[in-house]
DNA sequence: CATGAATGAGACTTCATTCAT
DNA sequence: GATGAATGAAGTCTCATTCAT
């Protein structure tokens, strides 16, 4: 296996059983045992289990902020945006639900604190494209003069809650309901 | 030390240190020395550090849904009601950081994966409040006509996710932004 | 009840518990709540857990001996003193599972290292029954010349197993098959 | 040290430390200490202390049965055959008192209970030595005619109390001492 | 005298991390 | 580089014993 190889696999397994079990019940053995390589070589790549977990979070932080800014939206309305937005986030969250579960988790735990939700899509400056969005949608009037941060929390709070409950089975998502989530996220921030 | 005493205590140190720091973080002997307790003394109420967890969750959960039902709404206008469930729910968390921390970190775990957050205001049957609201808003045609899991994401997701901006320091919230990011919820649900 | 009375009920119920469980398994907590006595109450009538089951094997060692005692065989021969006394014992043990468990516990276990076996008849003296019958069977030149120790472990080694296998309910024991048993311990400690 | 050193290390201290002080005596803490092994290191041997207990078992009874089948003895008589085994019993228990008191340890404890002492020689299926010279003698009319679970308490019950009480000190047992009690066993079992 | 809540030493076990091979 | 056996600190839990009531 190519060096990249053992890493890559180390990465996938690590978050595909922390996302199933949590970070606690996750062992390293485990991930080692799993990932086909002996548990002194996951140190070769992480330097502790720490950083494995906290570098997990930045590649499916990445990996999203990467489905999340594929296409250009400029020509498009401010409530268009937005939909396709919406749309394309539910869609990604409900095809990767292992990344979506981690990333619940680390939020959801003492390394989360520093990091909050909302920085997901904030934090990656002025290209962020929520925070663009807002931004712009503030600028225009189309959206309720609230600061970002709230925006942020009637758009995507709900999102979250609902993405959970259908991974987790409790409720089916399908693509009219998935629209009329938004259309209701969108009637919370709009002017 | 009153005969009850120990075990209040026992509760509030516990609350308070997982809120701080997670399940995994809080060993059962750091509990034990900041309640002032010996080791094998939390073990007389509790039978395991899963069952001292679940309980604390139970009293946690018993507090907010007292706290929500001190007062008959029944005169009120949906949309009075909604307020004002609302409203007393923000300041039920701000006033309980502790609280809120833990429910946050329960619901977020393998404890809570069958036990939605929505549950907590849900499953008291008939009477709860956010449920008795939103069936009666639905027959009165005063609120969207989405399943009672939609409407409680859109209403409550941005709250947790302000409540806990707040609580970090990240974000402040008085009353006023409290007042608005109501109305924008209610706009969320309303027909 | 009477203050003997608990002390009786606490030996009665610790026999049984340690005779079914073993010492390890046996708490003080457990003897104490089903002798229905308070745990404090133990520690009046034995120093400690260790004082305890030293007590309790004196009393099973004490009933014994009386049930080996309780009729004079002074004017049988050697032989049918050896097939009474031999009988009475099966039939002691056989009836009083109980304290032959404990007993068999007790010998085989760090307790009983300075207290062999043998001594359970030998030890009172003179007057102990197979010890004399042993030694009366020596000089009337009826039985092997071997020391007393080897002979005692020829006539009660098989059957503290007999009885040991009969309790357990891997063999049964009718009267005729001890009666045999008996006839071939017999055997190999006449001369 | 090898890589099989370790655990060799391990099951040797453990025996020594369970036949000397009991199991309940006997913490994995000391084993490791004495062992001069890391307190985890056990674990990567046996999973538990039980099964560490039970394999330590198996481990002492593989070994009498190899030193009691390392000579064919089919060309001698019944009588010559159960000397021969006596004899080499005798002294294998003489020369491991470890092994033995582990075993009258194993056998007389909860562990113990599923498998009787008579298991040791017999359970080997058809080629457990004492149980194919029992079945021979039985079948070719020179031994008393009752249960293979009898000659084997009338056999080997005295045996194993003359050497309880020779490696306790209370009794040598010298070779001609060894050959008396044989005869007097053989006359407890011959027609 | 009796109680039983409280204690805390100590038992078993896990697991992140190291390091000789 | 890779391995995985070894480590030992730390965690959960038990239980003999004490002592205030």
């Amino acid at each position: 296996m190519t060096k990249t190889g053992k890493r890559d696999e180390i990465v996938r397994v690590a978050l595909e059983l922390i996302a199933e079990n949590g970070f606690h019940a996750t062992s390293m053995a485990m991930i080692a045992d799993q990932a086909k390589v002996g548990a002194g070589t996951i140190y070769r790549y992480f330097e502790s289990k720490d950083v494995l977990i906290r570098e997990l979070f930045k590649e499916a932080e990445m990996k999203l902020y990467e489905a999340l800014t594929i296409k250009s939206l400029d020509n498009l309305s401010i409530r268009d945006r937005f939909l396709f937005l919406m749309t394309t986030l539910f869609q990604y969250l409900i095809a990767n639900p292992l990344q979506f579960k981690y990333l619940e988790q680390f939020f959801n735990s003492p390394y989360g604190v520093e990091m909050r939700r909302d920085k997901i899509l904030e934090n990656k400056g002025e290209s962020g494209p929520f925070l663009k969005l807002f931004k712009e949608g503030h600028a225009q009037g189309v959206m309720k003069d609230l600061p970002l941060v709230v925006l942020f929390a009637l758009a995507l709070g709900p999102i979250m809650d609902m993405v959970r409950d259908h991974i987790l089975g409790f409720f089916i998502l399908d693509e009219e309901m998935i629209a009329k989530v938004i259309e209701a996220c969108w009637d919370g921030i709009k002017r």
